[in-house]
DNA sequence: TGTACATCAGTGAACGCGCGTTCACTGATGTAC
DNA sequence: TGTACATCAGTGAACGCGCGTTCACTGATGTAC
């Protein structure tokens, strides 16, 4: 019975795994569920042993990229927390590295269309959740008179605002900066609004 | 034989003026060739006679949504010419509202998924650097003493920016703004950042 | 230990549906004589 | 004006392909006696 369990555990992550390396590769508009068990080595109907469907395996990946910039953020904001506003540049940056880097698993995080119907699992809020945390700690710093819930406010405005940029940069369809300029306007636009928020 | 150039063009204009409206209502996702010819009571093949395939129809079909963010932006700049940092929080509401009040056509610009092959048509991506001289021409104004290439750049952050915020609050799936709290954050982030750009 | 039986993970062919695009055909319009 | 013929826009059934999901089956494993 717990061998069963350990089956299917190792089935999922395997499913995971391979569903993280095809986006990496081929984006999530190319992943099918046929080659991810070839990828795996099981049948076609084994996915659905161990998943309710393919959105929540491309959720569960989703989660895996989620980590990932967590960890990119996590290390971006080490060593600086004497320097908040160079962390918030700093974390800029680290964000539009990993989309530039990663950028077909980034996509996928924006670009899953998940059924109308159902909403996300929670752990999917969370993740995301986690990422504004880091916003949060150096604005919070910066801004000492500013309210908890002005502050939550303004960690959404910055990451918004550098997602968006990162966003249509490197997207060919729109008319967005050129790459090679995105770090010095991050970094411009980071500053120049911390400077008129401080007041 | 103008006679029939002359139901050509009718028949291509009723199918983007069809796209248009099933767009509004259903989305793009929901865009069938099949509903289009019923709309306009053609048959399906005529939309061949006529578009080279669905995705140019889209295409003109989105033409005209940037046209109507023009306008819109056209007329949030209207009257405040001597006041340029009202004139950029303007923009930057008039693209919220815009986003928000016609929220699917809005998607459809950044959705709809190009062969990769191709690429976008001059006239689409002319549509788009309209949007941008609207940003430019305040922004000279406040900022006397840059050049016209920092100008350029900082327009698409600005706008970049602005999009972020707007695409992050009017998604469910993603931690964006609350929506009621996105004019007073564009209007903090426009001013914060001017203040500091200017130094 | 050996045998008969039950269970159930694992299988993959087939289902079901969707939908962009094509193409052989038709019938209205125009032209030649 | 009338007739025969040519042209071509317009048609819609059928093609072609893709792909998530299901389900009747099988064979390995475990259990009972």
């Amino acid at each position: 019975m717990s061998k069963a369990k350990e089956r299917k555990a190792k089935l999922q992550a395997d499913l995971i795994d391979a569903a993280e390396a095809r986006i990496a590769s081929h984006g999530l508009v190319n992943l099918r569920a046929r080659d991810l068990a070839n990828d795996v080595g099981c049948s076609l109907g084994s996915i659905y042993n161990v998943f309710d469907d393919i959105h929540m395996l491309i959720l569960h990946a989703n989660m895996r990229t989620l980590v990932r910039i967590d960890k990119v953020m996590t290390d971006a904001a080490g060593g600086v927390e004497d320097k908040p506003l160079d962390g918030l540049v700093g974390l800029a940056c680290a964000y539009f590295d990993f989309a530039d880097s990663h950028t077909k698993p980034w996509r996928a995080l924006f670009d899953h269309a998940f059924p109308e119907n159902h909403d996300l699992p929670d752990w999917i809020y969370q993740g995301q959740v986690q990422l504004l945390q880091h916003i949060e700690q150096p604005l919070q710093q910066l801004l000492p008179d500013a309210q908890p819930e002005d502050v939550h406010l303004i960690a959404r405005t910055l990451f918004s605002a550098v997602h968006g940029i990162v966003e249509l940069s490197l997207d060919d369809r729109t008319v967005g900066l050129p790459k090679e300029t995105v770090p010095d306007q991050l970094k411009l636009l980071v500053c120049a609004c911390l400077e008129g928020y401080e007041k």
